[in-house]
DNA sequence: CCGCTTTGTTCCAATTATTGAAACCAGGTT
DNA sequence: AACCTGGTTTCAATAATTGGAACAAAGCGG
């Protein structure tokens, strides 16, 4: 056990647990320590980023760098842990934005979004949610969650563009289509400029877990890359539905 | 500098930069550090909760220590208390992505960013960072930071597309015009389809603490909208100063 | 199924870094 | 001017760390 990194902790969650700014004199007494390995710990650590100094009382908070490190940390848990890999093969195939996403009641829920290089993006918020019938993934799960698909289909289908599926059996044949295909697209149904092609996520007992998508501005979307994006798209729900242990679906 | 500190730092800079989860062989190739040095680093690491481990593969995250410690280092930032009320009524106002940013070393921190209802917006990662010379937000802040200015030159300046300032005295006479005009903009200097404006952040001794900005992409800004958008930046920079208590600066 | 490769862990003699009391510095107060 | 407090730097003494080697486990190809 590594007793520097130790110490540094000690000195980091000084600064997180209690009053800040905190200063040498003031951390030596909370933790025990010699001011002389305070200070030393402290000037390294402000290099790195780890805590920073007031300058005028020459005292510590926090540094940025676990800002930085903080956002980085959270973007890996639940589901993500499969599906990050795959979900960023799947940008660096196609170099659109991949979303990650869970159908919660009649809405989908972004558990996560895989940004791609592209300087302009079809905006989504990560812990934001949009009506599953009219959003790529969100079509891809209804079309293997009956239940849902109904329950959505009774609660109302509003149309946010000309082009949003508002008749019920217009939707439940699209959803027949997408569960022959395998795969949903969605061109301009919620908001007129984006599109996108989802895939669904099963687990071991072939249950729809989640969905994978694109987001992708329409002027970018020729028909080479429809062709494309399908093909990628497609294949890496299958990939994470395999790691979760879903049985083949082709 | 306390050699310990300094692995650990490079470990999180690894899983911070990079694609993840990394091993522990990978580690050792990229940091050129023996495979024995980084199983220890990371099993105390582990323990103290700056990284975790996944269970199937045995490779390694960013730990979600790091998000509860970068929360608190951002909250020790009251900038963003004072910013966050006046960056919503410039988002209400001009419709576009409304950032704030702190200036580190020679770059730009993203600390957040205020969502507009466009499809269509450029894309800035929350904890991300840019090189500050040639965003509006960075050379904003330059233009009142003489020492940190120089500072950036003599690391010298990156062309990033064809529009990027890359010389010295043309980026020393672009300052001298933010400080004329009070506010910054950039077309195109670090992304070619992106624009923003941006207005620096003063607090009660005049320094500069901070500075918003927008960032459109380019085919959305007509001569019209920056003529709004110029006035409607500077003046919340303005008001975001005065509420931190810095001197009128008109 | 066996041999090989790769990744990761643990050991321990050798090496290096760290330590912390003391000395010193700076600023504020009496 | 003297004293107090907080913080930095020094350096002989001390402790921690190192990293190659040995070992273990898992996966792969023949």
């Amino acid at each position: 056990m590594n007793q520097s990194l130790q110490k540094s902790a000690q000195i980091l969650e000084t600064l997180m647990k209690g009053p800040t700014p905190v200063g040498v004199n003031e951390f030596a007494h909370a933790l025990g320590m010699p001011k002389s390995t305070v200070s030393r710990f402290l000037s390294t650590m402000e290099s790195l980023g780890f805590v920073r100094r007031d300058l005028e009382s020459g005292k510590f908070y926090l540094g940025l760098r676990l800002f930085e490190l903080g956002c980085k940390a959270i973007e890996d848990v639940g589901l993500r842990n499969v599906a990050i890999p795959e979900m960023e093969r799947l940008r660096d195939t196609i170099d659109e934005n991949v979303l990650l996403t869970v159908l919660e009641d009649t809405q989908i829920t972004y558990l996560d979004k895989i940004d791609c290089r592209q300087a302009i993006v079809s905006q989504t918020n990560v812990g934001g949610t949009a009506p599953a019938y009219c959003v790529s993934s969100g079509k891809a799960m209804l079309a293997f969650d009956a239940e849902r698909l109904e329950k959505v289909i009774e609660k109302g289908l509003t149309s946010f563009t000309s082009l949003t599926i508002v008749e019920p059996d217009k939707l439940r044949r699209e959803c027949k289509k997408i569960r022959e295909q395998g795969y949903a697209i969605n061109k301009g149904e919620f908001r007129v400029d984006v599109t996108g092609i989802g895939a669904p996520i099963f687990n071991a007992r072939g249950e729809v877990v989640g969905a994978i998508s694109t987001a992708t501005p329409a002027l970018r979307m020729n028909r080479n890359r429809w062709q494309t994006h399908i093909e990628a798209v497609t294949q890496t729900g299958n990939t994470i539905s395999r790691l979760l242990g879903a049985p083949n679906r082709g």
